[in-house]
DNA sequence: CGAGATTCATGTGAAGTATACCTTTAGGCTTAA
DNA sequence: AAGCCTAAAGGTATACTTCACATGAATCTCGTA
C-alpha cells in the first residue's frame, strides 16, 4: 500500500513537468509588465500619481467586460505607488474590497465593517445601527493625517443589491473626516452601471473615467504567449494551442482572464494524464472542466435554501425541455424540503431566491405574461445541460437528499 | 371581426415578524478599607 | 464606597413572512359591419 503511494510520488518528481512556473499561468499572478493596455496603465498612474504628494486624487471609475485587465491593473498600479510610498514614509492606505463577495460586503452594514477589518478595526457583523458603524470607522481611520485609496471592485453588484446610497454616503465621507482623506476606485463590469445611478453621485464617483476595452484575438495570444514563455517549459505547448485558446476566449467578450485559465488547466490536465505535451483537445476538456468548476464554485456556496431553489430547478431541467415557470419549481422545492425535513419558505421568497440565482448567472430568467395563463419568471439554466447530473448529484450529497 | 373587458398565476412593494446580536443600565454581590 | 458581574431593557440588521395590489397578453364577450 504504502509503496505503491511511494512509487507514485517518485514517478511523480522524476517526470517531466510541463510547468516551470505554474504561478505565472494562475489568475491571481500580476505580471511585472501589462501589456495591451499602456493607455489604461498611464492614465490610471497619472491620475494616482499626486496621492504620492499626500493631495487627494480624483475619484476615478474603470469599466469594461470581465477580463479585460481592471482589476489587474489597479492592482498593479497601488503595488507600485504602495512601495513608493513606504520608501518615503508616506501615511497612504490602499484597501481594496470586492462588493461581490456574498456576506462579505454585499450591503452597506457590511461594507463598512469589511473595509474597517481592514484597518484592523472588528466590529460586530449585526446589531448596531448602520450610522453608529460608520461613526466607529471614522473614529477608527481618521487618527491621524493620511490618505486612503479605497478600491470597490465590482461596485455595480453592490448597487444593484443595495442601491446607490452607500454611494452616495461613502462620497459624503470626506466631509466627516477631519485628518484623512478618502478617493475611491470604483470598478464596474457593466458599462451601463453609470447611467442607472444618482447623477449627483455619479459626477462625485467618476471624475474620471477609464473605459477598459475587450481584448482582441491577437493581443490575447500575446498574452498568452509571454505567460506561457515563462510558466510552460519550452517545446510543451503544441502547436496552435494558444490561437484556440484564443480564440475560444475573443468568442467571450476577448476575456484574457478566462484565455488564462483556459491555457493552465489544459496544461494541468495533460500534467495528469503524464502527457509530455499540452494539445489541442486539451483545451476542450479544459473549457468543460472550467465551466464545471466555476459553477461548482458558485453552487457550493450557496446558502442551503438557495440551493434546494437550484436542486429544484436542475431538476424539472431533466424531465423538460421546455422552459421552466416558477410555480413548478416551487412545487418541487416544496417536496424537497419535505424530504429531508425543512421548513418550506414560502413562495414570495423563493420568487426573489430565483432572481437572485439569476444574477449569479447560474439562470437566465425572464419576467413574461403568458396571458390568460398568468404571469411567472421564465426559466432557462445558463449552464451546459450535461453539467446538470453531476453538479446534481453533488447538490444532493451536501442536501442529504 | 375587432375593440375592450376578463382572467390567471405570479410579480412586486410595503409592512410586519423572528432571530441573533449589540450596547446601556440598573441592581446585586464582592471586596477592601 | 468602589468595583465587578449579570441580566433585563431597548436597539439594529438580516432573512423571511404576510398582505395586498399590480401586470400584461391570451382569451372571451359582444356590438357592429
Amino acid at each position: 500500500m504504502g509503496d505503491k503511494l511511494k512509487a507514485y510520488f517518485e514517478d511523480f518528481l522524476r517526470k517531466d513537468p510541463i510547468f516551470s512556473n505554474k504561478k505565472v499561468l494562475q489568475t491571481n499572478y500580476n505580471p511585472e509588465k501589462i501589456s495591451y493596455r499602456d493607455e489604461q496603465l498611464e492614465s490610471l498612474a497619472s491620475t494616482l500619481a499626486p496621492s504620492l504628494r499626500m493631495e487627494k486624487p480624483s475619484n476615478i471609475f474603470l469599466y469594461g467586460k470581465p477580463g479585460t485587465g481592471k482589476t489587474l491593473l489597479t492592482k498593479h498600479v497601488s503595488k507600485q505607488i504602495l512601495e513608493v510610498a513606504n520608501k518615503n514614509n508616506l501615511s497612504l492606505n490602499i484597501i481594496y474590497i470586492n462588493c461581490k463577495m456574498k456576506r462579505v460586503a454585499d450591503t452597506e452594514y457590511r461594507l463598512i465593517v469589511q473595509i474597517a477589518s481592514e484597518f484592523g478595526k472588528k466590529i460586530p457583523a449585526t446589531g448596531l445601527p448602520t450610522d453608529e458603524v460608520y461613526k466607529i470607522f471614522i473614529k477608527a481611520i481618521d487618527e491621524e493625517k493620511k490618505l486612503i485609496l479605497l478600491v470597490l471592485d465590482e461596485v455595480d453588484q453592490l448597487v444593484k443589491k443595495a442601491g446607490d446610497e452607500i454611494l452616495y454616503n461613502l462620497t459624503r465621507l470626506n466631509s466627516e473626516l477631519k485628518n484623512v482623506e478618502l478617493s475611491f476606485i470604483g470598478i464596474s463590469n457593466d458599462l451601463l452601471f453609470l447611467d442607472h445611478i444618482d447623477p449627483r453621485v455619479k459626477s462625485s464617483l467618476s471624475e474620471e473615467e477609464f473605459v477598459f476595452p475587450p481584448y482582441n484575438a491577437l493581443q490575447i495570444q500575446g498574452i498568452l504567449r509571454e505567460r506561457s514563455e515563462m510558466g510552460f517549459r519550452a517545446g510543451v505547448v503544441s502547436e496552435g494551442v494558444i490561437e484556440k485558446c484564443a480564440a475560444y476566449a475573443a468568442r467571450e467578450h476577448g476575456d484574457a482572464r478566462r484565455a488564462l485559465d483556459l491555457l493552465r488547466v489544459a496544461g494541468e490536465l495533460a500534467e495528469r494524464k503524464n502527457k509530455q505535451k499540452v494539445t489541442i483537445e486539451d483545451i476542450d476538456e479544459a473549457e468543460e472542466k472550467i465551466e464545471k468548476d466555476k459553477i461548482m464554485d458558485i453552487v457550493s456556496t450557496q446558502p442551503k435554501q438557495h440551493q434546494l431553489t437550484l436542486l429544484s430547478i436542475f431538476s424539472i431541467s431533466e424531465i423538460t425541455t421546455d422552459h421552466i415557470f416558477t410555480g413548478d419549481v416551487y412545487e418541487v422545492y416544496q417536496d424537497y424540503c419535505n424530504k429531508i425535513k425543512v421548513k418550506p419558505l414560502t413562495q414570495r421568497r423563493v420568487s426573489d431566491i430565483i432572481a437572485e440565482l439569476d444574477m449569479l448567472g447560474i439562470i437566465n430568467v425572464r419576467v413574461i405574461s403568458k396571458g390568460r395563463y398568468g404571469r411567472t419568471r421564465e426559466i432557462k439554466l445558463a449552464i451546459p445541460n450535461s453539467a446538470v447530473p453531476k453538479i446534481k448529484t453533488i447538490l444532493k450529497e451536501g442536501l442529504n437528499l
